[in-house]
DNA sequence: ATGATTTCGGACTATGTAGTCCAGAATAGA
DNA sequence: TCTATTCTGGACTACATAGTCCGAAATCAT
């Protein structure tokens, strides 16, 4: 019994998110927010709480819609690292073509706030958590199929490609060559053909 | 004939620098470098002009001061492989103990720097090339005693060893348990080993 | 000592910032 | 229509910021 709102809570977050992720936290000001969102500094507020809270919700939204993207390469019906051969492939596409030139959010982030924002951080670490957890899925079930070695260890190797993809989009931000990103990813992907089981000679 | 300035200039920019090592450059103010380097206003526009470029000058301070340690490391009469595992574990303990929570300068830059400041992208971009190229050397000394296989390619190795150690240090501000890096760590040493030329069996 | 010259401390400016507040607009129910 | 309730625009506050400026202090050559 009251004026609706006149705007989507969710579509404003997202776009907001959009700003922090491109601009970085610090650099964003609460204008450069309202602008994005279409909001006044009141609904901001009522809606978000502070623009630190907003960094927050930002952070759990992008992991949220990282998470179905990352999912539809683990899913394929292909060995695991053409999997994450395509998965790797995309993030060169996206950072040579440039709308892959402002990295991986929770890897800003992560560099750019201060040690002693323990929320912050343990919001980045759970966004970096679940993909990883992915990771370890998929590594698991294709060691299941045998395509990995039975002495390899998934939640290693989960680990160091979540590490490693942040490396590969942290160079393409300073050095967008596609030569430079493709060694690295292909150097990466041995470590899968190292744990990989050769194709059985019968 | 004049006054002589009563400060060190080279001391200043190292204590400047490590301020916007730790607390990022968007997040240190004036104040912060006046304070940290001991100089009053006016002496540090003398000195370095602006924040914007001591930036840069702290970058490039930055590599320069890296580069002796990472030699020390490479230039050890051991195994190439031996000598990265060795760097690995001293990040690590950083890490864990610390003081290395803070990251490498040169990723903070590149994560927190934005896309349109071409001039700083491309002094970091400086300082990981040379980092990238110390690896490179050293990783051709290897292939030349033999520690490699013939068909191994150093440039690529260094990429995504240079790569690689991003990823490390980035997860480590936000996850810095020993298990999580050490994981990191040994499946990437798992990518020299694969170009590695088993130890004759005679 | 004197004067030319440079450095230093810190007050000052102009702007940008996150966050608050309220008067008026818009709605839903009576 | 009238009222209670919620929303919105934007003015406003209090403070932090990067950078400027100038009088005073310190030095060196003479």
């Amino acid at each position: 019994m009251a004026r609706p709102r006149e705007f989507d809570a969710d579509a404003a977050l997202n776009r907001a998110m959009d700003v922090l992720w491109t601009k970085g936290y610090q650099a964003t000001s609460l204008d450069d927010l309202c602008e994005a969102t279409g909001l006044s500094r009141s609904s901001f507020y009522a809606a978000f709480g502070s623009k630190r809270n907003l960094l927050l919700l930002s952070v759990d939204r992008y992991s949220e819609r990282r998470a179905p993207a990352i999912a539809a390469f683990l899913n394929r019906q292909t060995p695991i690292r053409d999997a994450f051969a395509a998965l790797l492939e995309q993030f060169i596409d996206e950072i040579v073509a440039g709308t892959g030139r402002r990295g991986c959010f929770l890897g800003n982030c992560a560099a750019e706030l201060p040690r002693n924002d323990r929320a912050a951080m343990a919001e980045v670490r759970r966004g970096l958590d679940r993909t990883e957890a992915m990771f370890c899925e998929a590594l698991v079930r294709a060691k299941e199929r045998r395509e990995l070695h039975a002495n390899s260890d998934p939640k290693a190797l989960a680990r160091f490609l979540t590490a490693g993809i942040q490396g590969l989009r942290l160079i393409g931000k300073v050095n967008p060559e596609r030569a430079v990103l493709r060694d690295i990813a292909a150097t990466m992907l041995g470590c899968l053909d190292r744990s990989a089981t050769p194709p059985a000679p019968n």
